[in-house]
DNA sequence: ACTTGGCACTCGCTCTTGTCGAGTGCCAAG
DNA sequence: CTTGGCACTCGACAAGAGCGAGTGCCAAGT
């Protein structure tokens, strides 16, 4: 589709665009070395690449910049990892041998970690509650009317959900409840133990409710705050260096409208997702649909923990983002990530 | 200090530049109701206000714009409370009447809602978990060298740790552990059961350790693990609305280190508490001392759970920011929130 | 057939200039 | 003490000139 030179020509410009954020015009093309052709040869080649949608000019008299194809072509012929900077490698497995303690606290770190190597905004998507099991079911005992179900999954995260009924609660209601939701839940994955109760009525009750009323209001207040809880998944999304999109655009609109975005987070979950379902890493531009968010590119990538595919983490950019060093350092750090959260 | 008319005019420049982000000139002021002189009049009284140090010029031919100590008077000349605009508050009741689920997600809802009211970047600080009483302290089993330690509290916020060790445990060592921190932590502070413990070595322990070994190091990683995790209260922080700022500045770079700012959550408590402490409930720009917010102004308000003083709540505005809605904003939510969690 | 240097042309950027108007400080008169 | 008048300052805006980068085209060369 495009011979060599055409591509080297468009290669050139792409990556010269993306440090100077100035239209590339002919004679600096020319001027590169393994280019050995005169600017008037360039010119032609760049007005045949602008007829392929590759290059546009901003104005009649100035230089090219490439479209979303041309980005798109760039990325497509990366000959990928080309390594990254040591530092960044050092940096990235410093943080994953120091960090310690609860698994969003982890991605969180994670989400900045990844922000700072790449100078965009980063978001990490924890592994979904839903599949996860479950290893715990404990009700405590809050006020005389309230009282709080916790959760523990198997990947080491907590649900909870808060339970308020009108009559007062004893211990032993609250003891006798906490153990037949021990019993009904404990070893079942939180979508089968919750989301499918939740919505059909009770299919195979394996185990009866406990025959003190009380108790069994508060079992089924718990299971059904879990599985209003459950809802959201927006707690398990992390977006860190939102600042950075501030440095990326001059325009002050265009901050706005991004930052808007970001902070919807479902939004960002939705759309990760679906540039990974159309089998990209790489959303250019438009090509992400996202109609605000058009001078952005998304760098994306799952990760896996023990071997099963767990979350997501990826990186907003502008368009002409560095592609070959986000690429880079969202595979290192989604392998590093994967790496850790299995040794847990 | 400032005789009436004085004032007035000073109410006035602060008033119309809060609107219009423009320069007030001295004709534009007399024209107003309530004043009654002569553009020459006002501008006699706007040089002495200017030579006070309440406004100052732009530029020599420029109207007057108001100084940090000009938003000072402005703010502690408001006959506060003057009513909040119907909607808002039917805004904020509906958000707290509707509002279930986890403390967390309720605090990172209530910043969303103030943001939203106020159309700046809102705060809310939780209850520090320091002082809340531990109600129930659990051990669950992970994998064979991973186990998390997962405190309720009385608040009904959840603290939690992960714990390895290095030799295999099983169900019977961490349900004896379990046991033996339940004993030893259930129904004190977590500034008494945790911190202390960790810092001092273990002052009066009243239970003996378990003679079980590995039940003893499990006992032992988790307080550890547990006032590591203390030491972030930065989990306790939500903040809402921070693209509003990019709406109230226009200068990208302004933009970009509030921004950075908000993302260094403990700058933010910090901030804050220091405001209050000095018995304010508004900042004005230098007022604060953070140089990179020289054109930011805060509204802070304390919030009470039962009676007790229990976190924070603000707001994050430009100096020219509405200061009357601001305030009876973070009035109005800081009582509801209060309320909601006092009765919970 | 492809490449190349030359050339006229376009058009954005920047600097200058001039005009306009808002707003000031000062002053003398009321 | 207030007021209207007045000269002055200075920013904002528009128009125009010059510059330079970069283009498209073309005729000549290999």
């Amino acid at each position: 589709m495009l011979d060599e030179r055409k591509a080297s020509i468009l290669r050139a410009v792409v990556e010269e665009y993306i440090e100077t954020a100035q239209p590339v015009g002919s004679s600096w093309v020319a001027r590169l070395p393994g280019i050995g052709v005169s600017p008037a040869t360039i010119r032609k080649e760049m007005m045949a690449l602008e007829q392929e949608g590759f290059l546009t000019q901003p104005h009649i008299s100035a230089g090219r910049v490439p479209t979303d194809m041309g980005y798109r072509f760039f990325v497509d012929s990366l000959t990928d990892t080309e390594g990254i900077d040591a530092a960044s490698r050092e940096q990235v497995s410093a943080f994953f041998s120091r960090t310690r303690g609860a698994i969003e606290v982890m991605l969180h770190g994670t989400s900045k970690l990844l922000a700072n190597l790449t100078d965009y905004a980063a978001v990490v998507i924890g592994p979904p509650h839903e599949d996860a099991v479950i290893r715990s079911v404990q009700l405590v005992l809050l006020g005389d009317r309230s009282a709080i179900v916790v959760l523990v999954l198997s990947n080491g995260s907590i649900e909870r959900a808060p339970i308020e009924v009108t009559e007062q609660v004893g211990q032993d209601s609250i003891d006798r409840a906490s153990r037949y939701l021990s019993q009904r839940l404990v070893g079942q994955t939180v979508k089968h133990g919750i989301n499918v109760e939740g919505s059909t009525k009770k299919p195979t009750s394996l185990v009866p409710l406990p025959d003190d009323e009380l108790a069994a209001v508060l079992c089924t207040a718990a299971i059904q705050g879990l599985s209003v809880s459950k809802d959201h998944a927006s707690d398990q999304v992390f977006v860190g260096g939102a600042l950075h999109m501030a440095q990326a655009f001059d325009a002050v609109e265009t901050v706005r409208q991004v930052l808007d975005i970001l902070e919807q987070q479902y939004l960002v979950v939705s759309l990760l997702q679906d540039v990974l379902d159309r089998g990209l890493n790489v959303a250019i531009g438009h090509e992400h649909g996202l109609e605000p968010l058009a001078d952005c590119s998304v760098v994306v990538s799952p990760y896996e923990v023990d071997g099963e595919h767990a979350g997501l983490i990826g990186v907003f950019g502008p368009t002409r983002m560095h592609y070959p060093e986000a690429l880079t350092a969202v595979a290192l750090v989604s392998k590093s990530l994967g790496r850790r959260l299995s040794e847990a």
